[in-house]
RNA sequence: GUGGGUGUAGUUCAAUGGCAGAGCACCGGAUUGUGGUUCCGGGCGUUGUGGGUUCGACUCCCAUCACCCACCCCA
C-alpha cells in the first residue's frame, strides 16, 4: 500500500455514508424546528483563541492541539472543539445586536488523542448554541432537544446526568472546600490524584482507582457550595426539564473538561459504549463571550460525538438510511432501443424516477440480474417489438408480474412507489 | 503520553517450522427476449512493513506501522 489513511482517521464510504446523511438530515430537521439555523466557522483558528476559553491548563490545549505555524509566522490550530469558534463569530459579526442568536453546527474536530473505540484524532460533532439569556428555560430546552434527538433515533440505553458547577463566586469556594478536604489524605492519593489536586481539584471526585474512591466519597459537593442565585438556577432548570418530560439524574460529580463552563453542565451517558460512554456533553458558559473580547452574554451550549451515536445505533441494532437505490432499471436489446431510450432515461430521472443503465451489460439475461441485484423496483424492457409500438414491457421484479405500457404513460406508472 | 492484545484474499477465518486454504461477497457461464434458487467456472495474496534465527518462516526473535482494548482525556 503506498499511502495510508492518518492514523486516528476513517473514510467515510458506502453504505456507511449513507447512515451520515440521515443523521444529519435529522439533526438539521430537528434543530429547525427548535428555531436553530446553521452556522459554519473554518475548521482553523488562532490558536490563542482555544487556549484562552479552554484554558490554558486543559489537557485538550497542553497535548491535544494540532497546533501549525502558517507562512507569515501565524499559529494556528485546527479546531479541538466547536464552542470557541461559534462564540469568535458572534463576537466578530456583532451578532448581539440581533437579539437571542439558536445556532447549530455539524463538522470534524481534531485532537491528538491516542485513538480508542469511540475516539478519533479527526471525529465530527453536532452541536447547538444559545447565546443571549440567562433564563433556565433555556437550559432546559436545549437538553431537550438533545434528549429529543438522541430519543428519536431509537436509541434507548442512555440516560442524561445534570449538575451545576456554579458561578466564578461559588466555584472557587467550592474549589478550595475540596482542597481543604483533600490535603489531609494527599499522600494517599494516586499519582494522577496528586496532580489533580493542582490543577483541578474537581477531577478528584471521579478518579477509578479503588483507593481515590474511597477517600473522595467523604468529600463535599459541589450542590451543597452553591451561592444563591446558582442554586435557584439550577432549580428551576430542573423544574423546567420535569415540565417537559424530560427524565435526568443528579450527579454532583459532572466535571466539564473545558474551562469555559458555569452553572448548568449536563451529559448524556450511553450504556455499551465501552470507556468513552459520554455521547454528548454542554453547560453554561457566561463568562465566556466576555472572555473572548465581547461584551458580557449569557450563553449556553452542548456537543455530541457523532462516531459515539452510530456506535450506540449499531449497538441497538437500528438501522438508518439507505444507499441508492433504482427505481427502474432499462433493460435494452439492441443497438436501435438502446440509442433510442437515452433520451428518454433523462426525461424519467428529470421527473424523479431514480433510472439505471448500464451499456456493458449486453444479454438480455445479464441486465435482468444486474436490475434484481440493484434491488431495482421495476425493470423496463425495451426491444425490437416494443420500440415499433413505442411501449415498453414494464416488469415488476418484487412480484413478477409484467404489462405492456405506453412509453409516454412510464413515468405514471412509476410514480407512487 | 502509559500498558495489554491483534495483523493471512474485498470480508470472516483456517493452515505441528515443510507445496498458503475455505465460507461469504464479487465476476463470468449453463445454445442468442425474462432476474432471484441451483449447478459449473474464476484467487500469485508483497501472509502489514523491514530486519534476524533456520536447510526451510504465515508460524520463532527484534524493530516499525496500523488497528482493537484499557489508563488518561473527552464528544
Amino acid at each position: 500500500m503506498a499511502y495510508t489513511i492518518p492514523r486516528g482517521t476513517y473514510d467515510i464510504i458506502p453504505p456507511d455514508s449513507a447512515k451520515w446523511q440521515l443523521l444529519k438530515e435529522r439533526f438539521q430537521a430537528l434543530a429547525k424546528s427548535f428555531g436553530y439555523n446553521e452556522i459554519t466557522t473554518p475548521i482553523f483558528e488562532q490558536s490563542d483563541l482555544f487556549e484562552r476559553s479552554s484554558g490554558e491548563s486543559s489537557d485538550v490545549v497542553q497535548k491535544e492541539m494540532y497546533r501549525f505555524t502558517d507562512k507569515k509566522g501565524r499559529v494556528f490550530a485546527l479546531r479541538p472543539e466547536g464552542t470557541a469558534p461559534v462564540v469568535r463569530a458572534f463576537v466578530e459579526h456583532n451578532l448581539a445586536a440581533l437579539g437571542n442568536q439558536k445556532l447549530y453546527y455539524w463538522g470534524p474536530m481534531f485532537r491528538y488523542d491516542r485513538p480508542q473505540a469511540g475516539r478519533y484524532r479527526q471525529f465530527y460533532q453536532y452541536g447547538l448554541e444559545f447565546i443571549g439569556s440567562n433564563n433556565p428555560y433555556w437550559d432546559a430546552e436545549l437538553i431537550s432537544f438533545l434528549w429529543l434527538f438522541i430519543q428519536g433515533l431509537g436509541l434507548t440505553k442512555m440516560h442524561l446526568e445534570i449538575n451545576s458547577v456554579g458561578c466564578p463566586n461559588c466555584s472557587g469556594t467550592y474549589e478550595q472546600a475540596l482542597r481543604d478536604f483533600f490535603q489531609p489524605h494527599l499522600e494517599q492519593l494516586c499519582p494522577d490524584c496528586q496532580k489533580r489536586f493542582v490543577t483541578k481539584p474537581r477531577r478528584l471526585l471521579d478518579c477509578k482507582v479503588p483507593s481515590c474512591k474511597v477517600i473522595a466519597a467523604g468529600a463535599p459537593s459541589q450542590l451543597e457550595y452553591l451561592d444563591e442565585a446558582c442554586k435557584e438556577h439550577f432549580e428551576a432548570v430542573q423544574a423546567y426539564l420535569k415540565q417537559m418530560e424530560i427524565p435526568f439524574v443528579i450527579n454532583p460529580k459532572i466535571v466539564r473538561g473545558l474551562d469555559y463552563y458555569s452553572n448548568t453542565a449536563f451529559e448524556i451517558i450511553y450504556d455499551g459504549l465501552g470507556a468513552q460512554n459520554s455521547m454528548a456533553g454542554g453547560g453554561r458558559y457566561n463568562g465566556l463571550i466576555e472572555q473572548i473580547g465581547g461584551k458580557a452574554c449569557p450563553a449556553i451550549g452542548f456537543a455530541g460525538g457523532i462516531e459515539r451515536l452510530l456506535l450506540a445505533l449499531e449497538n441497538e441494532g437500528i438501522v438508518l438510511g439507505s444507499e441508492a437505490v433504482p427505481d427502474l432499471y432499462i433493460v435494452a436489446m439492441g443497438e436501435d432501443a438502446r440509442t433510442f431510450i437515452l433520451p428518454e432515461i433523462n426525461k424519467l430521472r428529470q421527473a424523479g424516477i431514480a433510472v439505471e443503465f448500464d451499456p456493458d451489460k449486453a444479454s438480455f439475461k445479464a441486465q435482468l440480474k444486474a436490475a434484481n441485484h440493484c434491488k431495482a423496483r421495476f425493470a423496463a424492457i425495451i426491444g425490437e417489438d416494443e420500440l415499433k409500438t413505442r411501449t415498453v414491457a414494464l416488469k415488476d421484479l418484487v412480484t413478477g408480474e409484467q404489462k405492456l405500457v405506453p412509453l409516454k404513460d412510464l413515468p405514471d406508472h412509476c410514480k407512487g412507489l
